[in-house]
DNA sequence: TAATGAAGTTAGACTAATCTAACAAATAAA
DNA sequence: TTTATTTGTTAGATTAGTCTAACTTCATTA
């Protein structure tokens, strides 16, 4: 069985490296992830070799076996899972979710997970709109794009929230905007990049960096 | 905020108090419970000690302090409420709650514990038939008795159990026996105490050790 | 009341997770 | 191709929680 850090080891290596083409990570990148110092991600790193959940050598770079991958993507289900449940059943907001879940996805039963999963109805997307991998450890991938690499004029649906802060999800509450929304965008400053768009005929203006953190399909 | 560790020091102290008449406990008796050896009860002693958790002299008895009450009072309401969450919403049997529930009470949100609360409609008893804390710490206290006090031709009904383990509780649910069933007392056997029981017409025979861990109230 | 056993304490050691400070290797710049 | 910067590693220390083995105090009982 792993411990809690372990396994927030895992899960942290899954986020940087998937995706990522060459699916590697590097000490630093790793420590700042988990605020902590690179001498400690250095010293955990051995003791997740020697358990077969990462292979590294010495000033290489670090991937993830598959037996590490398999367990990052059970901890990142239960994660996205308990989130639903926060959000569906407990009436959570989506900008609080995140944090307990954090520490529920530690709760070691294979039962309960399978069990929360039917309660829910086996839901596909989390509450911000990031998909849940199944209990095989399938991940959907959604070819989606940022709202700033939308060009004016044209509209797309908000699928998902890349920052996944309280202060964001709330600031994307208050514009308006949630998940499936329609946007369309109105017009693009040349100067900063200022987005005017518009969300069931509200308009509103948002910031690149804003728009930087909004995924989103064209239909 | 506490470690993990120490909310089931303080949990356990608790299970050994409460009720005791003079609320003490000894470190052997704590140690015991809590499966580690003494010498490590002594050094966590310390520790609650200096945080004002509990009141202890050296070779003295433990008592919880207020503060220390209040905190154990709060990780038996969350294991609780999770136990019930645990078989009414997602259909785990009685005998196997309380493993997940050891696990469920150490995560920190207040907010959690109020919604699964008003969740489950602001349940009074467990599955086992323990009574749940309220927000305010207050506990229903029973008056119950054992099966093995009852005598030959008096019914009563079952209220709780003593023994929280998943080979009685399995063995519970075999004999035919649940929560709020009525039971009346047939017959005793001289030589062994064994009990002539009838539960909803079926006639069963359990042990005396059986009947001590059944609590039960009459009529 | 003194002996004996039970209960409780201390000292010293270990593991997991973390840090700081110093060092080494790899990479980018000049 | 040196030099400088970034990246990664090591040594040594700390804290929480645990242990064993030895010791002390308390309580019972002969
Ligand atoms: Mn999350
Ligand atoms: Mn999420
Ligand atoms: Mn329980
Ligand atoms: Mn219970």
């Amino acid at each position: 069985m792993l411990t809690y850090t372990e396994e927030n080891y895992l899960k942290a290596l899954f986020k940087v490296t998937f995706g990522s083409g060459s699916n590697e990570a590097g000490t630093n990148e790793l420590a700042s992830l988990l605020v902590v110092k690179p001498a400690t991600v250095n010293d955990m790193l051995k003791k997740l070799k020697e358990k077969e959940l990462v292979d590294y050598e010495k000033y290489g770079k670090i991937t993830l076996t598959i037996k590490g991958k398999k367990i990052a993507l059970e901890i990142i289900r239960k994660h996205r899972l308990w989130e639903t449940f926060l959000y569906q059943k407990l009436e959570f907001s989506w900008d609080e979710v995140h944090e307990v879940a954090e520490q529920l996805e530690h709760i070691q039963s294979g039962k309960l997970v399978d069990k929360l999963d039917k309660f829910l109805d086996y839901p596909e997307f989390d509450p911000h709109g990031d998909p849940i991998p199944t209990k095989k450890g399938e991940i959907k991938v959604q070819y989606k794009k940022t709202l700033s690499e939308i060009s004016v004029g044209k509209s797309c649906k908000m699928v998902a929230v890349k920052d996944n802060s309280s202060p964001f999800l709330q600031y994307v509450v208050k514009v308006g905007l949630g998940i499936n929304n329609e946007i369309k965008v109105l017009s693009i400053q040349e100067y900063d990049s200022m987005m005017l768009i518009e969300i069931n005929g509200k308009q509103s203006t948002v910031s690149q960096k804003f728009a930087e953190n909004i995924f989103v399909v064209i239909e």
